[in-house]
DNA sequence: CTGATTAGCAACTATATGGTTGCATGAAGG
DNA sequence: CCTTCATGCAACCATATAGTTGCTAATCAG
């Protein structure tokens, strides 16, 4: 239903960075921030940020606005969603298959 | 509540190859599957499956077992809870812009 | 025992990633 | 107009990642 968003690995590797769940953590109240408003906490430099803002934009996790001279970001937690039921199909099939086979080895040396 | 894994980036990051989802998706049946096994399909050296298995070892996503002369790996599904609840935090947060608490539960079917 | 199979270890290569710095550009604001 | 602030662009560096190959060790099937 998302649309435009590529493949879950795509998706899941734009998570799999500290600083960039970091970000959207900021943007998770719902709130505009620009470049430098994002960055102002971080021990990394104005460039990085806006590098970690173009991962998490080619993932379609945040939206890009200009506004005068200052780009603002949003999140846009559609492909949050998309995420979530990767994991759950994953999970449920997993869950299905343990009610039919017993044989499960739990061996630990 | 699953114990050994370390940060959500990492989960993440380890969920962020197509390889790796592959495996999973492979395992996502429950089965048991040797290094082989598991790189049978792939256009990829043995010792690139065993490196990537690697990776969702130390994730938690995955279990070792030695049987005989063959490592076995199975699907370890609780972290997966954990990825998914990051999730539903955000998203929750998002959708709650104002302060509504909304608690994020686990569902365990 | 012999030979095939499964895996581990190590070295190595190439590319991706996260980070930096320097300089240029465009929009506010006095 | 001149200065300041927020970005953009580009080069560059160091490390991580994904992959390879070669060799060794252990286990299973004859």
């Amino acid at each position: 239903m998302s649309g435009i968003e590529g493949s879950p690995a795509r998706l899941f590797a734009a998570l799999g960075d500290a600083t960039r769940l970091g970000l959207i953590g900021r943007l998770s109240d719902g709130s505009e921030r620009s470049i430098v408003q994002l960055g102002e906490n971080l021990p990394i430099s104005r460039q990085a940020v806006a590098k970690h803002l173009d991962v998490l934009l080619g993932a379609g996790l945040v939206r890009r606005t200009r506004s005068g001279r200052e780009v603002l970001f949003t999140l846009q937690p559609e492909v949050l969603v998309d995420a979530r039921n990767w994991l759950d199909q994953v999970k449920s099939q997993w869950d299905g298959t343990l009610g039919r086979f017993r044989d499960f080895v739990e061996n630990q040396p």
